[in-house]
DNA sequence: CTGTTAGCGCGTTCAT
DNA sequence: ATGAACGCGCTAACAG
């Protein structure tokens, strides 16, 4: 086994490139860089006979330190561990590599600590520009790093940062999810959200909800944060005497987990006494009970759009910041057959 | 909206500080590292007071291009959308962020060309260690790699690479299932895995499965792989006829996924026709039928030993290659309760 | 204890 | 079309 706790790396350096192949440095610079075209046929022949025989691979590190430009998309994730996020950045490393950028992810944990300190990580690697999906607490460092590149939030907005936005129709969605539920008979509708944490998303979907129930006379809405207790509450929701089905609408898929375990516990038959649909479409929705409605977002695209909107900036863009909203999908399953509509 | 375009990212400098506090490079760079002991408390407070007023970051490109410890730790996962390699993820990362270090992942998608791609990637930014989830094709690449950084494997072997692995006891796991499934009265066993595709682990487990069906004279076990048309062989196994109860036996998430989806569309009822055990423990494994018995992973002490077996060899150590096997942890569940047995 | 000097690997003026 | 020389931001070796 080697030992690797000294710092010799003998890796091949353009100089040794140069010297192999019996020209300067800067044949090789222009070489590796975009200004192959300024030389002979002849040397760069040969130049790449040389870096083809040692492997020479350039050093990023050294060449971001010259231009300034080191190739590096960072992103802020607020929980590695949900789905949605995975999507998004999934679709936002596979834009990167099309453009010839790398992506470094740092997951805070939904800790305001960790993200300070991810800020200042990322701003000591020189990244490019900053995918943020956090709640953006620190809101100084924000700004600052803002003033020294391009930034775009995902999903959730940041109070008084004014940068670009990708993220969904909060009030589309729930426009979408009151009227198929009304549709299929429901007149009862408890939201089911994670515990309110500024998120502006989760504020955004709750509100919608809160006005569009109150303008349709046809349905009722409730609204509930997930908690300990969630299956004692969604009992009393369900006892509750009322004239017409019941439903839940979960505000996103770690909502949908929390419901659906809370309604098995309570002994709830999924989904004849009670409707359900949910936003995000996870891969078990089908699985559970008749199958989970759901509300599929773009995460592909949004996590495309995203880097799109870094890219433009880099490129000089100097527009107003854009708003993007989009559009999910609607998966009809089981889970909202129940309501004896139609 | 500012523009972005030229790279005059105007960062606050060492020289800056220097100049503020009117003392060297030298001594701030004491004052960043580990030399801080050396200087006056007098000028240290001076740097501080100018470091703060500045808001200066130290730039680790360039202290990593200088010491050759960039203090980053790269990954490579296979399939990122895999909840086994998001948990491990996790784990590695937690451990990185404790030591220090930062870590790089890239994802291929389960693709040989992006493997090659971001292998080469991951060099040119220097990172000290890389923790490799993936098939390991390119075998020259990872050795010419494994020759320049410390190198471990998480949970697949690659031939002919000696370096430390951690992952699960296969064996050990396929017994633990096999024991389980025979005590609660199953008697032919159905192992349900993703397709062959040169997976080390994959692999073991069902060499494992085999020489072990054939050991119990109680047993009986046959093997699937995942495909187009897996309901219509589930429907062969239930349908045979057979002295004693069956099971499926399936060899992590992603088959399980497959396997239960398969199961509801032949219209079998969860899971009283057939019982199931799968390895890994989803989130969502409690809500289908009964509820699906798990083998869980430890993930998270896979990924912390991970990170461990690199810090060791970037601190000296060069002990042979250790080979680091957990052993599941059996979370029982309805699925696996209609066997009869007890 | 502190400052000066010389690079790390590379890109980019200048010349030629 | 090509090369020499300088500097990016920082650390390390040597003086003092």
């Amino acid at each position: 086994m080697n030992d690797f706790s000294a710092a010799q790396r003998s890796r091949v350096t353009m100089l040794d490139v140069a010297e192999r192949a019996g020209v300067s440095k800067a044949s090789v610079s222009r070489f590796i860089g975009d200004d192959r075209a300024l030389l002979s046929d002849a040397i760069a022949l040969r130049i790449e006979q040389a870096i083809a025989e040692l492997g020479y691979r350039p050093n990023q590190m050294a060449r971001g330190l010259k231009r300034g430009r080191t190739r590096l998309i960072g992103m802020l994730v607020a929980d590695i561990r949900n789905p949605y996020s995975i999507a998004v950045m999934h679709g936002v490393e596979t834009a990167c590599r099309a453009h010839g950028y790398s992506l470094v992810v740092c997951n805070t944990d939904r800790d305001d600590e960790q993200e300070r300190q991810h800020l200042a990580l990322l701003r000591s690697y020189n990244i490019e520009g900053l995918i943020v999906n956090t709640l953006g607490h620190h809101r100084d460092e924000l700004h600052e790093l803002h003033r020294e590149m391009p930034l775009v939030l995902v999903d959730r907005k940041v109070d008084g940062l004014d940068s670009d936005m990708v993220g969904l129709n909060n009030p589309q969605a729930v426009e979408m999810a009151l009227t198929h539920l009304e549709q299929r008979g429901y007149r009862h509708v408890l939201l089911v959200t994670e515990p309110y944490d500024g998120t502006s998303s989760r504020i955004e979907r709750v509100s919608s909800f809160q006005a569009q129930t109150a303008q349709r006379s046809r349905l009722t809405g409730t609204v509930l944060e997930t908690s300990d207790d969630l299956g004692a509450h969604l009992q009393n929701f369900l006892n509750a005497p009322a004239a017409g089905p019941k439903a839940l609408f979960c505000t996103n898929g770690v909502a949908a987990l929390a419901a659906t375990q809370a309604l098995r516990e309570i002994g709830c038959r999924l989904f004849e006494d009670v409707g359900l649909i949910a936003l995000d479409d996870l891969d078990w929705y089908p699985l559970v009970g008749s199958g989970i409605t759901a509300l599929a977002q773009p995460t592909q695209e949004i996590g495309a759009r995203a880097f799109d909107c870094l890219l433009r900036r880099l490129r000089g863009d100097v527009d107003a910041t854009r708003v993007l909203d989009f559009a999910p999908l609607l998966i009809e399953r089981g889970s909202t057959l129940g309501g004896g509509g139609g």
